[in-house]
DNA sequence: TTGATTTCCATATTTTCCCATGCTATACCT
DNA sequence: AGGTATAGCATGGGAAAATATGGAAATCAA
């Protein structure tokens, strides 16, 4: 499965209309399983999370994989329901239309403060939009956290021992 | 199956009249199986769930679902007896008008004290109707329960560990 | 009859759809 | 290699359709 990468800079004009990116479309386009070609791939936008900074896309087999999880629960528990008021009350389809856009809503577009211009970053298996500044902003913060507590050899050192580490949580 | 995502606030006529969410709409006439295009959908709203604080609508399809899961219960066991009388005395069937509004009669709109203005909130396979204020205050108390119950890190782990989380679900 | 409910019509605003334009990267041809 | 078609991308604007809402007429019920 491919995955969201590398960032990007599109404008927003009045309606509220955004280019998505085109290789992030491609990702979409494979996580929608009544996409065929020709066709634009649906897919959801979740907002309120991550302290209302950025709004988060997801594919519509990685939301559904998501939705499974949830409906696993016994219905009408206090767990489901918070977990699925959260899951569906902060998210909206949205559907690429025949230009490669979506529309953002008025308020989702004030949740995130984005007017005139909107930055998509790559996450994966999820992407995130982002105001540019805020982008810029949120960036700089992370490397000072990395930088000011030495934290990056640990983090990267993550990477490296991944196989190691993984079975250390399997056994545990 | 398309779900019930997002919130949208509408206002209550002197009638009882509000519009039903044009998304929302959708997904009440993919589950209803009568529906064809060109005419209104029809559903269930349920008003006695949620200590009475909110109104409930079920697709014709997510309804049948739920009647199926009570029908398994052992005949005249007490659960099985509540949920019967909660799912199927305290519903109606409710019809979508040619505009998309439905009419909420009094003693609902008394229920969940709505008066001159509806939320409506979805929730996956269903969604609630609830008035403005006591949303808002409802929604606040879940961040708390979401905080306190450490169900935030939960949250994460469904959107972002989906197969850590789908291994953990599967071993227990 | 009269109050309530349903049906029908009207409309401002929002959203969707369709077409057009530079621009860029790629494919193709000689 | 050089030049030229071709397709895809990011963006803009206007027409058309859909949405949310209000009110009037018609129907129903007590």
């Amino acid at each position: 499965m491919r995955r969201f990468r590398g960032e990007a800079e599109n404008k927003v004009d009045g309606k509220g209309r955004v280019s998505i990116p085109a290789p992030f479309r491609r990702v979409l386009e494979e996580g929608d399983p009544d996409w065929s070609d020709g066709f634009n791939p649906n897919f959801v936008l979740v907002y309120g999370r991550r302290n209302n900074k950025c709004l988060e896309g997801y594919s519509l087999k990685s939301m559904n994989d998501v939705d499974d999880l949830v409906s696993r629960l016994p219905r009408y528990s206090k767990e489901r329901e918070i977990l699925e008021r959260f899951l569906n009350s902060q998210s909206i389809y949205a559907q690429v239309d025949e230009n490669g856009r979506i529309v953002l809503p008025p308020k989702l577009r004030q949740i995130a403060k984005i007017t005139s211009k909107a930055m998509f970053v790559g996450m994966g298996e999820k992407f995130q939009i982002w105001e540019p500044d805020s982008y810029q902003k949120d960036m700089k913060l992370m490397e000072q956290r990395l930088s000011e507590n030495n934290l990056e050899e640990e983090i990267y050192s993550l990477l490296d021992d991944r196989e190691k580490t993984l079975k250390r949580y399997e056994e545990s």
